[in-house]
DNA sequence: ACAATAGTGTCTCTTAGACATTATCAG
DNA sequence: CTGATAATGTCTAAGAGACACTATTGT
């Protein structure tokens, strides 16, 4: 390598890491207390330092299983968000953070990290206030357009009450049932089937079944 | 520094250079043939190493100046698209590659550095031509919806007509000039004005033109 | 039957797309 | 006047948004 050493800039990558909570029928962001100086103790987003000739999907899989407990295999997809470069946002020195989202599957989780609703999120170390406020569009505009990314946050097969949910935690605002509707049967790769599920304990109509009809899951494109 | 230094990534910088030819009524890339090995004498991007503590705007300008000879005053805006992360994107070790837009100013331009129109852009060194491809459409969607980035190209005034020749070069089909005018109406910051600019030597009816009421160039949000 | 939840038909308004027509220049 | 270029009125189709109404459950 005849590239220089000590003036290369580091490179973090910073996760923000979404789970689907059905039954409180909200959106969580994985955030999990800092084991070291600077900022010990205070809630952050997982995060690691990039390794050489590491990809950013491992280093980012490797921030969730490391600092959440998440299993590996209940990472569902990943993705890339964009890069915030302010050399002071780490008080140790310049380091460029590189962010991602990640889906994990709620059904395959331990316990201990802390999930916070989209909406309260506490206040966090380094400026990952600021990421998570400038990523946010962004997750809310991939909910329908990116299949990976639906499909890691919803599961497989899902009702349209959770489709409504999702959209509201992501979005801000409800959509009307028939219009949700119609959004999802434009989507490629999901499909409306015949099915009910089963019905709230407080009563109710079943809520139908939509299904991936790819394997949309599994996908993750980073950097493409 | 407790950081470690022979494992960090190196980060490198690419620039998709564009720059409005009205003559030619196309958009085209900066591209350069590279001066050392590896790839030497092949086009490619300007792209530099990312310095310790850099902003990537600036190292973006750093290339655009340095590989393509543009005085630093011609980029009218800057911002970023995404990161490639193959470890085997550069043959002299794993290195990552940010992805950024400049738009300069064609008044501003000395001669010398190689612009290819955005079809028919040449085979180029490292991954370049993915790059160029993945990013394409990101650089499509930009427009009309990012007023940095069309101020950046278009200049502070411009006319319908030049506003056509660019939609046309960067989405690959030219729309109907009714249609792009109510698109620029709702454009904020865009205003219609009641001139006209000087008609073609040829002959025509003379184009209206449009202006930017607030300074939209001048801002190429970065890590943002 | 009633409360709770979910699905659907349909109306309106906005936007996208497509032309045909009209307007203004140089020669 | 003719050829060239540009602007605009308007028709149609598609999509977003908003409700009202119907359907299916548990108690």
């Amino acid at each position: 390598m005849d590239a220089p050493r000590i003036e290369s800039t580091l490179v973090s990558v910073d996760v923000l890491t979404l789970r689907f909570d059905a039954r409180a029928r909200t959106v969580l962001l994985g955030v999990a207390p800092r084991a070291l100086d600077p900022f010990a103790g205070e809630p952050a987003l997982p995060g690691v330092l990039l390794g050489r000739g590491e990809r950013l999907r491992d280093a980012g899989i490797r921030a969730v299983t490391g600092k959440l407990g998440v299993a590996e295999r209940a990472v569902t997809a990943t993705g890339q968000l964009t890069t915030f470069d302010e050399p002071s946002r780490d008080p140790r020195g310049p380091t460029l953070s590189i962010a991602l989202w990640a889906t994990v599957d709620p059904a395959l989780l331990d316990d201990g990290p802390t999930w916070a609703p989209l909406d309260g999120v506490p206040h966090l170390a380094f400026d990952h206030d600021r990421i998570v406020a400038d990523c946010r569009p962004m997750l809310a505009d991939r909910l329908w357009r990116d299949a990976a990314f639906t499909a890691g946050l919803l599961g497989r097969e899902f009702t349209t009450a959770q489709a409504l949910d999702v959209t509201e935690s992501l979005t801000g605002d409800r959509p009307y049932p028939a219009n949700l509707g119609r959004t999802m049967d434009r989507v490629p790769g999901l499909e409306r089937t015949a099915q009910h599920a089963a019905a709230l304990p407080k009563g109710g109509r079943p809520p139908l079944v939509w299904r991936w009809t790819r394997d949309e899951a599994a996908q993750g494109s980073v950097g493409r």
